[in-house]
DNA sequence: TGTACATCAGTGAACGCGCGTTCACTGATGTAC
DNA sequence: TGTACATCAGTGAACGCGCGTTCACTGATGTAC
């Protein structure tokens, strides 16, 4: 029957999420590393072995656990960026960017396997590739917006994109998801993106200390800097 | 004696070294995390006890490879800034920030201890502190340099930094180490900063994967516009 | 509706591994008279 | 210069630990007639 076929596969479903759930939980106590089947186990009250009935390796525990922490980031940067006014790209941006900040703040270890160092001996597969995406692509469609609505309005002063870069992978990008952007913006704000996560970064892993104190302020400072640089408007 | 006492001393030193040498080669290869004093101890030929007259534990050889790291870091950058024309800031600026992208590139492992995710369950003793600044520093240096000869020239139509930044931490920095340069551009400064560390991170860490193909000219026009952003002169 | 069979979930023991650190010890190298 | 003693380097066995993964197995849950 149907109905019963899927309550056992509702079961089975359950249970996979308890186990990312508790498994998420440990990695937000111990870093990636440390992330062990048998903890995990333990904490279930299962046999170690018995996680193999749903995951089949350690490895595949935690690439659920790193399209979850894409999706929740995803998720995080796009409800922010849905609270603000369609018409306010600096506020969308900054709204994006401070999503990215808080949770990273709230999920150090968690940012840090997805953002940071790769964990050794794991290569990720093609399934992280589309979640890793969704936070990029949101902030393509606030630039896409803004050239569409004619608003960009980029700082002059600086030197233009080498052509080789324009030619490659600018043009690709342009074509892909940035239709009625001019190459220089195209080329600024792929430039400007690793910035959010340098400064996050820094804060997160320590740079910071001893340095610098009234942060949240640096930050949104930095932020207003580089949406102003890309030429969303203040 | 004193002769025979520094003949001791310096086997010793030359085994720490040794031993020193083998754990970076073994961190290069496996990364932090899979660092082990009795994998280092059998490429040694030595009992993995043995390591023990050496480095107190474990974290002590990790505290050492740091320091090491963040010197290797500070002289690669060292040396590509001095060979650059003293009154050409841009270019200075741009040395270092290649040299710091190209030690990365050839000791990623390294790289990611220093900037990347700490190590669980090691927290960095004061003894790092002071490395850490190395290429900071030299930073300092190239912005003060230039505001001392009066270039400055940081492009307009960006907000201005925040008051309560401004306030503490922009004016201890200026104070300590930028006394002749605008808070505005102490400020972008410091903002700036972790942008080529977001840079670099972002390639190392493979966010560029399937994304950038022309990876250094990419690179060099996004330092070019933070130099820029800074105010050193193109 | 009841029964025979197939599928699945979960167990517990085991394999084989590597790790950091301690400790009592043997020899060699330096020191003091 | 020679000798007694102290210091140091290095050994090898051991402690206690945790890990990922496999495998033969027991029961329970679903399926087909």
């Amino acid at each position: 029957m149907n109905a019963s076929r899927t309550a056992r596969e509702r079961v089975r479903a359950e249970l996979m999420g308890e186990i990312a759930e508790i498994a998420r939980a440990h990695l937000a106590r111990d870093g990636a590393a440390g992330l062990s089947l048998r903890a995990v186990a333990r904490e279930m009250g299962m046999a170690s072995s018995a996680i193999y009935r749903y995951y089949a390796s350690r490895d595949d525990l935690l690439t659920a656990l790193i399209i979850d922490g894409y999706n929740a980031v995803g998720e995080a940067v796009e409800k922010a960026e849905a609270a603000c006014a369609r018409d306010d790209p600096m506020g969308r941006w900054l709204a994006v960017c401070h999503a990215v900040r808080d949770w990273a703040l709230a999920h150090p270890h968690e940012y840090a396997l997805l953002y940071g160092s790769p964990v050794p001996g794991y290569s990720a597969p093609e399934d992280t590739i589309a979640p890793a995406m969704r936070d990029a692509a949101l902030f393509g469609r606030i630039v896409g917006d803004t050239g569409r609505a004619g608003l960009l309005d980029p700082p002059g002063g600086y030197p233009p994109p080498p052509e080789s870069f324009l030619a490659t992978d600018v043009a690709g990008i342009r074509e892909a998801v940035l239709p009625e952007v001019p190459d220089e913006v195209v080329a600024r704000a792929v430039t400007a993106w690793p910035g959010l996560f340098g400064a996050v970064g820094f804060e997160l892993f320590g740079q910071f200390d001893n340095v610098i104190t009234d942060r949240a302020a640096m930050f949104d400072y930095a932020m207003r800097g580089l949406g102003r640089f890309i030429g969303l408007p203040d």
